[in-house]
DNA sequence: GGGAACTTTAATGGAAGTTC
DNA sequence: GAACTTCCATTAAAGTTCCC
């Protein structure tokens, strides 16, 4: 038999690495005989130095272990009054931080005494008792469907905050559907804070677009996302892709919720463009990737104003979507946990799913068919709860309790005396740009014990800042007191109180966001009329540089002075013609008098004219304020009636002219009650109708000028930056006096 | 295999700073 | 001044190891 044929060898040539080591040189910094600790985040690096600060700090020898987490323990403490609860969860991860820290930095502590201090810091345990810890503060809340939806309703059509850039009113909402579809935790596709200016975030190259054909027989648009998971990002071929789509042959449903709507920025190529795959698909304001921490602070703030005082975080939505999925018969145990990130089921079990399976035990245990109603969803909705009635600023009444108090006066007088010593300093003192830099620099370079004695930088801010927390505070007691524990539910009832500009007067200087608050609540698809639209609609408002503007006034004035200020426009142009009124109701010039007269007339009989009747500047525009006296006084002519005061100042004086400080009715005849004293009349009509108590008030008597009380007027008519006001959506004839009562209940039109 | 214990990573809200 | 950014303290979430 013939000897096997030796094999030709095929491919490359085999290579021996370590003959080709010709000028290589060894890096001792890599390769010694030190050990290698455990790769770790730089969060966590960090987290284990300050441990390690404070041992240093506190004391310098393993014996000392247990005072050290008295102090620790004992600075928590600091502040909290004595049955306030401390967390387990804090101190224990501070402790195990330190151990950490500890083991790679300085060598191995004994084991019983981590057991020992393990021991002591328990609820159980000698510390624990003393520092009155509690295991953990509750139950993981849900944030349901429910909640969602009426969300997206108030966001797209009562919201009255004006984003002053508009392109992030789309981004939010987007951002936020993509992720409560996609069950995602809120660094799975921003920027988290944990890992700052590392750029990881859901980018146009992490995601695949696709057209395709429905169930329906209709092309249908889809996009595949990646998650970057939390701890995994270093990991990329473990992150999931989940998917958001356009629902299918399902009934249409209001298009707020369809999640592709918001992401049609331009017109979509199939195959993303190659200047775009390095692009965030969502932005903050410098361009790059949006964080996290701007998406929690603008969804924290925007499910307060539609009513939720202690609104759900992201997480909240996640811990939702994942109990919904783990209920759904169709979906297996490795999707879920594909789709959440999970690598066990253990981890749904104990920080996810509803303390209330919402199964059916009863039908169970008598071996009857189960009803297919989720009962533990109802129970699910009652971890959120709602106040449809919220105040959205403090009510004068409050206002001035909480003026008057000590801490209040102190800080303003500091306010006061900063402010003066601001006048009086040199020119060339600290508002020189050289000076600045210095002594900026000069921060940079001090140690952590300099840093915290240093003067701060914006002094009179920091102090305003802390009269607006006292308010925060005060009005969050406000909300305590008044709480009538409700969840989502007649969205009807919903009233805005505390809000001078609610989206009831902005709509008219709104017209893009008009335009949608009707369109996004229609239940349409994507390709209907209205879908089309909505997308037009959205794609104008992301390109947009306001969100306000009054169209039909006029772009330019009649005089030689151009300006885009809308008063100066508005005044110019009355000076023009004989005669000439603009209905700030619909945005039109009206040239004759008696046409005038009729057009006023429809809107009082036919319209329903806000509550708050207050003078307002909107960026480069305005709302013309209304007298309550003359508006209600049917003894009057329509015009005279709805006359439009189209200054701060002309506005003013008009309602100091009427002298009324005191009346039974309000002259609103839609507000029910009757008033005892001046008091609660005033209190009523600022309040409610957002006229200032000062203008009720006698002239000699009135309220001095407080230190935030400035004319709007008086500021510059450029693009005027708009944070959470207060608002109103809908009319509220009732009103009760919060220094009184709550009980009383608002009404709608 | 599963739960407890331990370790690591991230979320979140507040405070102060920066930019437009 | 509004809308961010940056940093920090606290604590929640989740991965890993230990132990029965």
């Amino acid at each position: 038999m013939d000897a096997p044929k030796k094999s030709s060898r095929r491919g490359p040539r085999r290579k021996n690495y370590m003959k080709q080591q010709d000028g290589v040189e060894i890096d001792t910094s890599i390769v010694n005989n030190k050990p290698v600790n455990k790769n770790v985040e730089d969060i966590t690096e960090k987290n284990y130095e300050r441990q390690l600060q404070n041992w240093d700090d506190f004391v310098d020898s393993l014996e000392d272990l247990k005072e050290y987490v008295f102090r620790i323990g004992m600075a928590m403490r600091g502040g909290k009054l004595p049955d306030e609860r401390l967390s387990w969860k804090g101190l224990n991860s501070y402790w195990k931080k330190f151990t950490a820290a500890y083991n790679r930095e300085r060598g191995t502590i004994p084991k019983d005494h981590l057991t020992s201090v393990t021991r002591l810091i328990e609820p159980r345990g000698a510390l624990g008792k003393r520092l009155n810890i509690v295991a953990d503060k509750g139950p993981r809340r849900h944030a349901t469907a429910e909640v969602l939806t009426w969300a997206g309703e108030f966001f797209w059509t009562l919201d009255w905050k004006i984003f002053a850039r508009p392109r992030l009113r789309n981004d939010l909402w987007a951002a936020l559907l993509q992720s409560v579809f996609t069950a995602a935790r809120v660094s799975d596709y921003l920027e988290s804070s944990s890992r700052y200016n590392s750029n990881i975030g859901l980018h146009y190259k992490d995601t695949q677009f696709i057209v395709y054909q429905n169930e329906r027989g209709e092309p249908e648009f889809a996009l595949q996302l990646t998650k970057f998971l939390k701890g995994r990002c270093h990991l990329p071929s473990t992150l999931p892709t989940p998917d958001i789509h356009e629902r299918g042959k399902l009934e249409p449903q209001a298009l707020y919720t369809n999640p592709i709507l918001f992401l049609a920025k331009e017109i979509i190529p199939i195959q993303w463009h190659g200047s775009v795959l390095n692009s965030p698909i969502f932005c903050g304001a410098s361009g790059r990737i949006m964080t996290a921490g701007l998406f929690s602070k603008e969804l924290r703030s925007l499910l307060i104003r539609a009513g939720f005082p202690n609104p759900p975080g992201l997480h909240s939505f996640r811990a939702e979507g994942l109990t919904n999925i783990d209920a759904n018969p169709n979906c297996s145990d490795i999707q879920r946990q594909t789709m959440a990130g999970h690598v066990n089921n253990h981890i749904q079990a104990r920080h996810y799913a509803s303390r209330n399976p919402g199964i059916d035990s009863q039908a169970a245990f008598m071996r009857t068919q189960a009803r297919l109603m989720n009962i533990g969803e109802l129970f699910r909705n009652l971890e959120i709860s709602w106040e449809p009635e919220l105040w959205h600023s403090l009510p004068i009444a409050k206002k001035e309790q909480l003026s008057m108090s000590d801490e209040y006066r102190e800080i303003e007088a500091q306010i006061r005396a900063f402010t003066t010593t601001k006048l009086e300093l040199p020119m060339d003192s600290p508002t020189d740009p050289e000076f600045k830099h210095e002594a900026k620099h000069e921060v940079i370079t001090m140690s952590p014990a300099e840093v915290d004695e240093a003067p701060l930088a914006h002094p009179v801010r920091k102090l305003r800042r802390d009269l607006e927390s006292l308010e925060k505070k005060s009005l969050n007691m406000l909300w305590e007191e008044t709480s009538k524990g409700m969840v989502v539910g007649d969205k009807r009832t919903f009233v805005c109180r505390g809000i001078s500009r609610p989206f009831s007067r902005l709509r008219s200087v709104m017209p893009l966001r008009r335009q949608l608050a009707d369109l996004l609540t229609i239940p349409a698809r994507l390709r209907s009329t209205e879908g089309k639209a909505a997308l037009v609609a959205l794609v104008k408002l992301c390109n947009s540089k306001t969100e306000a503007d009054r169209p039909g006034l006029g772009a330019t004035c009649h005089c030689s002075r151009s300006s885009s200020d809308h008063l100066h426009i508005y005044k110019c142009t009355k000076k023009q013609f004989s005669f000439a009124e603009f209905c700030f109701f619909c945005n039109q010039w009206l040239y004759d008098a008696e046409a005038w007269e009729r057009h006023c007339h429809d809107h009082l009989t036919q319209d329903l004219i806000p509550m708050e009747l207050s003078w307002k500047r909107v960026e480069t525009t305005f709302l013309p304020g209304h007298c309550p006296f003359c508006l209600w006084d049917t003894g009057l002519g329509c015009a005279k009636r709805l006359q439009s005061f189209c200054s701060l100042s002309d506005w003013e004086t008009h309602i100091r002219a009427h002298g009324v400080s005191w009346q039974e009715r309000c002259p609103n005849l839609r507000c029910e009650g009757s008033f005892h004293d001046g008091e609660s009349y005033q209190n009523h009509l600022h309040d409610l109708h957002r006229v200032p108590k000062k203008l009720l008030l006698p002239a000699q008597t009135s309220l001095k000028r407080g230190v935030d009380d400035v004319s709007q007027e008086e500021l510059p008519a450029k693009k005027a930056k708009l944070g959470d006001g207060p608002v109103e959506a809908r009319f509220v004839f009732h009103y009760c006096d919060p220094g009184e009562t709550f009980s009383g209940k608002g009404g709608l039109a």
